[in-house]
DNA sequence: CAGTTGACCCGCG
DNA sequence: TCGCGGGCCAACT
């Protein structure tokens, strides 16, 4: 199947069960023609009121992206039982394969 | 030490 | 104008 990146992006972004989490460059190796800065990008530029889980998505260092949103992003998080460590990282077995 | 990553930014086609 | 590749670079594994 042939599909934009951005909408792959979406797809899989989609397909993480709550409370789980994902990296970047995990969803660039699901989304062919993606890269994890394209990913970043596409996140930031999706509208406000979306639908989408975009906060399920960390850094490969399973931190919170520097970003305006980071701390709506940690709520959402612990809502769904992610709750960060001390050095804000999320527990490995919360990544999404 | 060496490789990866990034909620950027600019510049090219 | 728009989309995105790619450069720079700091931070982390």
């Amino acid at each position: 199947m042939k599909a934009g990146w951005r909408e792959q992006v979406l797809t899989v972004i989609a397909e993480i069960p709550p409370g789980r989490v994902t990296t970047y460059g995990r969803i660039a190796a699901m989304a062919e023609g993606a890269t994890p800065r394209l990913v970043a990008r596409a996140l930031r530029e999706l509208p406000t009121g979306h639908d989408q889980p975009w906060f399920r998505i960390i850094t490969a260092s399973r931190k919170l992206a520097d970003h305006p949103g980071a701390a709506e992003q940690r709520q959402h998080l612990a809502a769904e039982g992610v709750l960060l460590d001390a050095r804000g990282r999320a527990p490995v077995e919360r990544m999404w394969p």
